[in-house]
DNA sequence: ATATTTGTTCGTAATTTCACGAACTACGAA
DNA sequence: TTCGTAGTTCGTGAAATTACGAACAAATAT
């Protein structure tokens, strides 16, 4: 049995959409985009500490993880979740999040 | 009002989390955490695709992010999911995953 | 006392991430 | 056509990530 396939590819997905998760600016859009729908970049760009090449990468970033995708509406883009795959990490993320917590023989941390 | 307070702690915790959760090794720890209450990391040396000191340091990022602890079980070492940090984890990413999605007026991707 | 087991730490290297400013593209408005 | 607005891409640099093997530390076993 080869050891690599103890890492399936739900890990994989699962991770993907958890490193894509895993950046305070990256974590506040997709906050954003889970409670109001929509937004444009450049109202975030307004608002968020980053200039907009740097925000562009993060967009990019969430966009190829699947999470995001972006509309044109001239002359600016929509952005809203992509909700298949939102669905998707919402699955897998929950399948492991949301596993009843086991009584653990560690000792607490107080 | 200051740019940088549009991102909360929450945020940072839950990208913190989520960051942690990046990686497929550590998905998998953590998923095998989530369902079996303990591990120890010889056994995971065995099974898991990467060499011993890789995975120290896999570990170790997960410890630093709060999401597992070690216990020493001379001579070896039990690992079991930090429940309290845990449970933070749950809740944030929770807020964020299990929002209802709304209708988007983004076309659909298919 | 010496060897074995278990795991961490160190040194190294390749790659990726994050951030910025400057330059560029695309579009609508004047 | 020329100008302004909205974003992306490019070039750069600093820092973090990922992985490995070698060396080390700590405890147990022989």
């Amino acid at each position: 049995m080869m050891k690599a396939e103890i890492i399936s590819n739900e890990h994989k997905k699962a991770a993907r959409y958890a490193k894509a998760m895993g950046h305070p600016i990256r974590m506040y859009v997709l906050e954003l985009l889970s409670k109001q729908s929509c937004c444009y970049s450049g109202d975030l760009t307004e608002i968020l500490p980053i200039v907009k090449s740097t925000l562009s990468q993060h967009l990019k970033e969430l966009k190829d993880a699947g999470l995001i995708q972006g509309e044109i509406e001239a002359p600016r883009i929509k952005y809203c979740l992509n909700k298949e795959n939102w669905k998707e990490a919402q699955t897998l993320l929950g399948n492991i999040l949301n596993y009843p917590i086991m009584l653990s023989s560690c000792q607490d941390d107080k």
